[in-house]
Formats: structure tokens, C-alpha cells, sequence
DNA sequence: GTGATCTGCTCTAACGTTTGAGCAGTGGCC
DNA sequence: GGCCACTGCTCAAACGTTAGAGCAGATCAC
């Protein structure tokens, strides 16, 4: 590749006046004709600034890293557009990590940010275990926004207003007419769990509708765990007309058990999920759902690290604009009479 | 951070001896003892090596980039965990790009190495189309895989055998007994749907089966192709009783459809799909899918990719071990005998 | 005892970039 | 004519790393 010294040496004059040229330094005093010789020399070799050298010299690389615990989760990769569209917007490149489950992600976010590699991060950390050596490493200064969770001391967060989410898909429920509400929550230590949950007891609360402790399954957020939770609360006494479904991953499960188990959607049961994705809209029926703005919220993740990448400034944040939107489908009727 | 020189100053030798030191150099004759001090005073100072430093003088970044069209598809999640497994066994960091609908991905790739952001490339193009500049790019000598595709001219690929899936779901309906058995397949122009389409007219010829014309739609790979595809196939007289999708993201839509329409899966219409996903499962009914091995290519493509890099070495390379692997659920049966 | 070899280091240049400082040449002002 | 300011450049140092070359001092063979 073409260096500062090559199209220097083809226009004729210095490494230096190539460098102020190209990068547009406003301390650059040349004239018209050796501007226009440089810029076409460097257009006739394809110069492109080397990225180590710049990172080198500016201690910027001008990137940004993104982790999170699964790629594989639709919402994820949501959130993960939205980062992409940020960091492109203002001129950052995404860098993409997985944590992973064999070495501690703490370990290799460190390695990022230690080698230089990035100039801050953005961190999504599974269902509230914070990963080891995640404490030293907040501690350590370095720009980290945090997703949908917080740390003891730790400025620098957005979230999704995960209670308002929670509340609209039950309060929906209740228009709907139904009294017997349960709960397929995440699990107990997981930060958007404790917040939904909150937000499913306002409503019933509001609604002077009984909280049954035995309502509410604290299983997680996988299909599988979305199994586990329809027969959990299907074995109760008496049975719940609908529930709420924390995750729209936990959903498509406990969707698809309750066909197994020839329970009916959404004659003998209704199903309201937080979170929607594109695979809401195929299941049978298709379910009806809460859109959580993960997309927003990783544009705003982007946004956040990058002001304080530059500027220094660091804050909580969370996400009400765009709100949480109910998207009604077919998974959701009112009660019917017979029990 | 500390640098080098803060750990040379700590343990009182040359910047020299503390690189040799810490990067194993063979050529490092240095006393035990003084090994020892200039390891503590790194682990003292929490020395990491400043990755621009390394890159800028070594002109490798250690780093592999992988760009596919769309990373809310579950397939390529898998793909990319694979990539992202085997970059990190080999010591590489993985630089995941999207496939920009409003700038041309080819600029960003170009970018991307230009820059020397990328000792190397892992590219999908999307459904068969070369993106502009694709020609330079990889006429330019940079160590650059494709992946399900290839470009004239270009050794370096790594694909799935589309072929072979497409015949064993093709021919799991034929086992079953289906004599009128149609292809929802992708765009005309897509690499991996000209090898589909081979594998599914095998196994039809094979059995002695005709093949139709209008039993093959070319409509995509979207769930909403496949709400297209399952209406048009149901158009044709005779109707067919089995349908062999192509792609698992339409065969959910494909399934939708045909809830929606009232038409019984399997017992009117059997659905087999080439992929298989974690979202295959969760339909109902459960599709029966060819699970075509995503992240083995994934990897894959990133040794194809790190051998050119580090060896010179190119190939185009094709994953038949393991090889497609049928998996059945509850979207096929024996036709009925009604028509 | 002398030259050769080996050990254990240090010196120095280089990678490509940015940027403060410096330096000729020109023009204006008094 | 002397001074200043300005224009249009160039010089050189620095970022952190690697690696070839070099250099004292010790050890060894003869």
C-alpha cells in the first residue's frame, strides 16, 4: 500500500504537507496548485492512511467494541444493527466480541481495551452475572457503557424501560377481560427480570387483580425454559387464562409445548410476550408482543460511549423514546367462559 | 498503559531485552534471573502489548474480517460463531462487518484492508450478487474468501454441499411415498440456489419422478418469500403434496402461510427444509430439515483465510464432513390418499 | 597467553502517522 | 531601509514495537 511518503514523493514535496492535506488540518497553509497535486497523487496511487500508524500516533483507533452473550438471539443481532448504524454515523468501526462461556469474558474485554484495540466498549453482560474481573476493569476508568444493567458504582448504563414494557403486555391482558394472569420470568438474578416484574405487578396491582406467588415461573429466557414454564403454570389451581412471556425466545417454546400438550392459543390460553423479532410474526399463532427498542437502544449505547470517548461525559440512561409498542397478533382473546 | 520502556525502567534493562522477553523471541539469550525481574515488573505494571505499536512495526493486525449480508439471520449466527471460534483458536480477533445496503460493501471492504485494519477477508456476498468493485478487490492479491460463492477468475471459497442437502430432503419425501413434490427455491442468481435446485432434480429423476416447471418457484429466502412461494405452489394443478424449501427462513413463512390458508401440515402438505436452526424447532409443526453445517463452514472459511495469511496457501474448498444430516420432525408424512 | 567462541546484554533503525517548530521568501508599512 | 506579518512550505520528534547488529566480559581450546 501507498504511504504519506510515496504521495509525497510523487507531488513533489514533503511528508507533512501530504499529511495536513489529506486530513483536512485546518493548520494547513498551502497553496491551490500544491493542494491539487497532492490530492491527485494520492488519488492516482490509492492512498489510504495506514491504521496502525494513525493509531499509534493518536492513540484513537476509532474503534468501539460490542459484547454480548449470544449472538445467536434475534435481539441481540437487533441491537447489534443499531451499534452498527451509530458507530457508523460517527466514523467508528464495530468491533464484535461473544462472551464466552469457556474463558471469562472480563479477561478479553481487558485484552481489548489493554492492547489499545478499542477506544471504549459497549457491554452487554447474561442475565446479571457480572464476569469476573469486570469490577477491576470499570474500576480502571476505561470508557464502558453497560447494557440493560448496572454496577455497583459504575456510571455509564442504558437500559430499556423494561417495567413499562412488562406493564403494557399485561395490562392488555386484563382488557382483554382476563383475571388469571401468570408470569414466565427470567431468572432471579437477572436485571431486565427484576424490572419486568415490576412492571407485571403494577398492572395487576392497579387493576385490584390478586398477585399469586404461584403465578410466576423465574426459569429463563430459552425456549426451552419457555417449556419448562407453560407446565410449571399449567399444573396450577386453578389454571391461568393467559401469561405474560418475559422473552420472545421463551415464548416460541412455551408456544410450541403448548401446542404439544393440546392446550389451545388463544381459545384456552393467551400468550403475551415482551419483545418482538421477525420470528414472533411466524409462529402459530402469531404472537402478540411488546417491541422493546433494542435497536434504539443500541444506537444509544453507541452514542453514549462515544461522547464519553470524546468529551469524557457519562451517563445512565434510559430508553422511553421510542416507548415500548403493544403489536397485537393472534396469540391473545379474551377468556372464554368455560374453565 | 504501560509501555515497554516502563517495564525496561522497573527491571533496569533495554526496551530490547523486555520485547525479547515477553515475546518468547527464540532469539533471546537472556539469564534467568533477568527474565525473572523483567516477568515480575510486567506483571507489576500490568503490562500489555499496545496493539497499534505491534501492527505498525510487525504490518499484521491479527486481525480477520467477516462481512454477511444480514446478521439478523440465524444462519449466519451461526456461521459467524463458528468464524468467531476459530479465529480465537488461531490467536485472530474477528472484525464483523454488515453488508450496507446504502454504501457499497465493496468500499468497506476495501477499507477495511486498505487501511490495514484486516490481514484478511471472510465475505458472503448476498444471494449471488457481486458487489461493485469485487473485481478490483480481489484482482488486488489480498487474502480474501468467499463463502457459497465464487467469483470468475478468483481461487478461494469455502461452501456447503447445497447439492447433496437439497437431494436428501428431496428424496426423505420421496421415501415417504410423495410422487408430486415441489421446490420453493431462492433467487435465480444465488450460488447456493443453482446448487439446491441440482440436488432436488437428482433425486427426482433418480425415482423416476417428473420434473416440473412450475413445481420450482425462485421467489427468496425470506419468511415472506416463502408466505409467496406456498400460494403459488398451492395454484397448481395437480396441487403438490410435499414441498421442499430451500431455505429454513422461508420454510417458516411457508408454514404460516399455510396455517393461515387452512391447509393441514403434514397431512395435506409434508414441508421439508434445507437448514436447520434453533427457530426450526419451535414452529409447529416442527419442521423436518436438512441441517446443513454452518458452523463448520464458518470455521472453515477463517482457516482457509488465516493458512492464506500466514502461508500463502489458497483453495476452494468444499465442507462435506460433516456432511448434511437429516433431521425429522412433524412437518412430513406419507401423502394421504385423498386428494 | 592468545585468539575464538559464547553469553548476556544494549544500540539503533524502522514501521506510517501527526504536529509543533522553524525557515526562506514576499509584501506592506512607517 | 528596516521591521513586521504573512504565506507556503520543510524538519524533526514522537507514538510503541521488533529485530539485526554490535559490544563488553567470561570461558575455552591449544
Amino acid at each position: 500500500m501507498a504511504t504519506l511518503g510515496d504521495v509525497a514523493a510523487r507531488a513533489g514535496v514533503s511528508i507533512s504537507a501530504v499529511s495536513r492535506v489529506l486530513s483536512d488540518a485546518p493548520s494547513a497553509r498551502v497553496s491551490e496548485a500544491t493542494r491539487e497535486r497532492i490530492v491527485q497523487a494520492a488519488k492516482d496511487l490509492h492512498y489510504r492512511p495506514n491504521f496502525a500508524g494513525r493509531a499509534l500516533k493518536s492513540a484513537r483507533t476509532q474503534v468501539v467494541g460490542l459484547v454480548v452473550p449470544d449472538l445467536t438471539n434475534a435481539l441481540f443481532t437487533e441491537l447489534m444493527h443499531g451499534a452498527e448504524d451509530e458507530s457508523a454515523a460517527r466514523g467508528y468501526t464495530l468491533l464484535l466480541g461473544r462472551a464466552d462461556d469457556v474463558r471469562p469474558e472480563g479477561e478479553m474485554i481487558a485484552r481489548l481495551i489493554g492492547e489499545g484495540r478499542v477506544d471504549g466498549m459497549v457491554i452487554q453482560v447474561g442475565d446479571g452475572v457480572a464476569p469476573a474481573g469486570m469490577g477491576d476493569l470499570l474500576a480502571s476508568g476505561a470508557p464502558i457503557v453497560l447494557i440493560n444493567s448496572t454496577y455497583p458504582g459504575h456510571v455509564g448504563s442504558v437500559a430499556l424501560d423494561d417495567r413499562t414494557g412488562a406493564r403494557i403486555a399485561t395490562q392488555h391482558l386484563i382488557d382483554l377481560g382476563h383475571e388469571r394472569i401468570a408470569f414466565a420470568n427470567g431468572l432471579p438474578r437477572s436485571f431486565t427480570a427484576k424490572r419486568r416484574r415490576v412492571g407485571y405487578k403494577e398492572a395487576l396491582v392497579e387493576a385490584g387483580l390478586p398477585v399469586r406467588q404461584d403465578y410466576e415461573t423465574r426459569v429463563g429466557y430459552t425456549a426451552d425454559n419457555g417449556r419448562t414454564a407453560l407446565r410449571r403454570l399449567m399444573e396450577r389451581d386453578p389454571r391461568p387464562t393467559g401469561i405474560v412471556v418475559a422473552n420472545v425466545n421463551a415464548a416460541i417454546g412455551l408456544l410450541a409445548a403448548a401446542r404439544a400438550d393440546g392446550i389451545r392459543v388463544p381459545e384456552d390460553l393467551s400468550v403475551a410476550t415482551v419483545h418482538d423479532s421477525w420470528t414472533a410474526e411466524n409462529t402459530w399463532p402469531p404472537l402478540t408482543a411488546v417491541k422493546m427498542q433494542f435497536y434504539d437502544m443500541g444506537r444509544a449505547a453507541v452514542r453514549s460511549v462515544v461522547r464519553r470517548i470524546e468529551t469524557g461525559e457519562m451517563a445512565d440512561e434510559m430508553i422511553t423514546d421510542p416507548a415500548p409498542e403493544l403489536i397485537v397478533r393472534e396469540s391473545t382473546a379474551p377468556p372464554s367462559q368455560a374453565v
